[in-house]
DNA sequence: GTCTATACGCCGATAGAC
DNA sequence: GTCTATCGGCGTATAGAC
């Protein structure tokens, strides 16, 4: 799936930088294509030889960011064993990028997706998510985790995560956010531990 | 601050009225002003004659529901002593408010505000999750709560309740959410719960 | 206060030279 | 493949009659 033709790619990418930083700056509707051709240089002609339109731009990115985050699920899912231990590495996993990679933390996870891309499902139905979703059906199967709906399980844990990164980004959180890993890891884990 | 002249304030309920239905369905870049027409009735130049632009609309209907929202929580303080009380309190205000009016959830918990509201702080900063962190606090300090920053024990907290009203407007909980009520409350309440 | 008709700017998208 | 120039349309906002 990986484009192996870096001299080929290069102006896509950069596009597609461009793209988030301003979609998660200012927003998919405030962006303009003029927008992104000042950000990077790259004439409106040559964008649109890249792209078909501005919704394919949010749509490559859309697509590029979930499968990078499955492929890093995936990988999780290989390395450990327990769901417990899943559970944590998936939790340093999205601090962590969301630390390294804000942007792409707060498109994935708080930009509507579905007003600016058509047809495209609602993200709690996307690919990772249902990913995440399964490790806590299993996790109920091997009895670390409570008996009850996979789905709301999943809600509950990733809930307290999610809103936790949310609060960071909008700035609301004084101090960095792996300060916090610890206390936040407990407590999600807490939601869906039995007893 | 609620205003008492029935009769002049109706076109003004109606736009209000059509454009959260149509805010929340497409989302507000997608909402033309001609759509509120043809939902209403109501003609442009009305239209304009009652909101100076399309963003007072916008900004109308957001304090609107915000003061609700307040005022709501004001009244779970007054009528419930405990921080265990009032929060299993503001849990089903929030689930009976998403039952009755998705759309006002909708457009508070996930429209993104400051897309369109120009100097509009985040809604994680907003008065009514400021009032949802003193009620933590107080929680500590009575000791119902785990001694932690308030402000994170209010993400944990309200993380859990507000993904799961997400799912649920996403459609991807089948059940009503009325059902699923108790066990989320158990599962939030364990994420600041004293040992 | 409510309407219809219209002005006008912005932006997505294309044409066509190089 | 990249650029400049330009078009067409949509959508916000206004003018002005009633």
């Amino acid at each position: 799936m990986a484009k192996n033709k870096p001299e080929k790619a290069e102006l896509q990418d950069d596009i597609l930088k461009a793209a988030l930083r301003l979609f998660t700056e200012k927003g998919y509707f405030n962006t303009s294509v003029a927008d992104i051709n000042q950000e990077t240089g790259i004439s409106t002609g040559s964008i649109y030889h890249h792209f078909h339109n501005k919704e394919a731009i949010a749509k490559a990115l859309y697509h590029d960011l979930i499968d990078r985050l499955n492929h890093s699920i995936d990988e999780i899912r290989r390395t450990h064993k327990t769901t417990i231990e899943r559970a944590r590495a998936v939790v340093d996993l999205m601090f962590t990028l969301t630390e390294q990679a804000p942007e792409v933390m707060q498109f994935i996870l708080f930009s509507r997706h579905q007003e600016f891309l058509s047809d495209e499902k609602p993200m709690s139905s996307a690919a990772p998510f249902e990913k995440l979703c399964k490790l806590m059906l299993e996790g109920m199967k091997s009895g670390e985790i409570r008996r009850m709906d996979p789905r709301l399980a999943s809600a509950c844990f990733f809930g307290v995560v999610i809103r936790v990164i949310q609060m960071h980004l909008d700035g609301v959180l004084e101090k960095p956010l792996d300060e916090y890993s610890n206390e936040v890891w407990k407590a999600a884990w807490r939601t869906v531990d039995v007893q």
